[in-house]
DNA sequence: GATGAATGAGTGTTCATTCAT
DNA sequence: AATGAATGAACACTCATTCAT
């Protein structure tokens, strides 16, 4: 009966997005969601083995896939020109889609995942993906403070920006259901952040007062 | 025994501060809350009514300070002229001062604001807010598009800016726990932001696809 | 200060009928009655020392003045002949009058012992008030009975006629908030009772099956 | 584990009757009545949902049962000849008979319902049914009325005969614990209670003052 | 004469979780 | 593969009552 099974288990994780939608991890109800998949609590432990198992299954797959655009995205802009960082439009251009593809290809998930975890191990996810993007502009951003004399890197702008950057996103998909749309409303805010980082992300090397 | 009146009143206040902080408002527990300040759930109903009124008594009047602040800012700004809207640093910079003033004033209360009120008739503050400076945008920005022939307000961005303007002060309070130096970090942002603002709020006047 | 002390007293116990009256003995909240009084619990046990205190100031004279009645009654009516019992029109009228007059004096109050002792020492109060009119009954059936061979006394029929006479009075006042037209209606209320008594309290003195 | 199931339901609906005639629906304890079992409040709420499902599942069929008798009394009734309404002895011995057997079946459900539902969703059944009853008379005592001149009906008396007639049969149940002798106990007090109503029902048809 | 503070025991209810079957 | 039964700990909240002041 392996149709069975899937069925039941895809069941309850139609059932649980409604339900986390609603209410959120904590306050979900395993109750509410093996009686709305015609089963019981036992059917969640089966398949999931606990809440967070359940959680996981909805929440694991899509945050992968953005992980991996974020990787990959790393890697490959480690080795730009940082003399026209700014009007490298393509490179941009296509991380946005890649990691727009990446998100909307599971909306529901993803707007548990980043708003509706609290209470399980995914809480504070999107500020450790701003952690991620800080470290990797930090890095670029000593690469770029080098090509000039008497700059330094601001610390709490170059991490403002990765939360802004990351929080872009999510204000994305809040807004725009619609993966096509959303593309064309992100480039506007792409290029006035970048134009911003280039521009704001160093400060005179004085001794701070 | 005023004072032990006074005493009791403030101790719960403390400790539910600390629970608050620690679990949010929704997995808050009374009786830890409570039992900390060495009294019973009683008493907490006796100051404060229910769970929501011992919030209350933390978080209303650093929000009434904050709310006064933007609505004051509102009213005065709605006379500038919008040529050199960029370059009166000083009306920002006073408004972005008795933000931060009004914001520092009880630090740990607005934490508890912003990032614990989930459950709570103060749930989505952050948002209300958002609405609230993106509907004076709107108008602000209509009369700015006024001045372009072949413009016209990108609604998108402008609730963008609305979004990110109040998450950077949200971003400063969670980053820097110490006012002044608050202030300080604010500043580029702030200039980031309105030089976002101007060049970015409009787009070309030209039918959606 | 008398005068102040009678006036809180009497406000206690005007806010107190009220609250008695909505939720009976059992669910009535002495701080609701006190905060209506504009005073809190405290109050309550100085006057009344506490809530069975106070549910007597408001039901201890109304019950005495109707004990009164009764046992007067009573008193009187064991020297009645009994040949013409139901024909004494006149006593039974003095008596309902006098009765109707002595519950109707505090509506409410009695509204409350009847209807609204749940939980207080009064409880029950109309089924003794039957116990004790059984008991006058039964000693005037056994007169009764003596007057008649082959016949005997139904002990069931005489303690429902107790049970049904008590009720058609707490009946009464349920349903006719007017003294003088509840005078009116309980005439052949009493007529009924009266004939059926004289008829129904007597069966054929066989032995039991 | 058929008969543990079981077993335990019904063991907690044991306990519940004892405890529901002891204190009340609302003043009984779940916990009480579950540790009496030797369960834990979680068990109510398994088998039937919240306290009220406990009652009624006490209470509903004894209730139904009765409502039933009472239901096809009234239709049956309607066709009568009220002629010889008071003669037709064996209706009224085999409504007597029915009404008997339904509020027997479960002696401690219809005293839990007719005296211990207060604060449930059946408080004041009681009234509801002389109520029905109430508006069967009314039919009744017009058609009834139509054969006399000079007469009309007592609304007053016809609602007091309702009254009386239910809380018979209440009264009843509370003195008489065994069915056989409770139908011989009610005979009389149905003759005296038909003989009153044909007398009383009407007055003369006088302007009333 | 009355308050304000506080208690302590209680309430019904909810929940994730367990486990024999 | 999944159920049905049951737990145990927790929850917010209510209340009559006490008592120093």
């Amino acid at each position: 009966m392996e149709q069975n099974q899937n069925e039941n288990r895809e069941k309850l994780i139609a059932c649980a997005k409604q339900e986390f939608l609603e209410k959120g991890f904590a306050k979900a109800s395993l109750r509410k969601i093996s009686g709305d998949a015609g089963l019981t609590t036992g059917a969640v432990y089966f398949f999931f083995h606990d809440k967070e198992g359940l959680f996981g299954a909805i929440v694991d797959e899509p945050l992968s896939r953005i992980m991996q655009v974020l990787q990959t995205h790393f890697a490959e802009d480690a080795e730009e020109d940082l003399r026209s960082y700014q009007h490298q439009n393509g490179d941009h251009d296509a991380f946005a889609e890649q990691l727009i593809t990446a998100m909307y290809a599971d909306y529901d998930a993803l707007i548990i995942l980043l708003h509706h975890a609290g209470g399980s191990r995914y809480e504070g996810i999107t500020e450790r993906m701003i952690d991620m993007l800080d470290a990797y502009y930090k890095q670029l951003a000593a690469r770029y403070a080098a090509l000039f004399t008497g700059k330094r890197v601001n610390r709490y702008m170059l991490h403002w920006f990765s939360h802004v950057q990351i929080n872009a996103f999510v204000h994305l998909l809040e807004h725009e259901p619609d993966s096509e749309k959303a593309l064309e409303k992100i480039k506007p805010v792409m290029d006035c952040l970048i134009e911003g980082w280039v521009k704001y992300i160093l400060e005179d090397d004085r001794p701070a007062g």
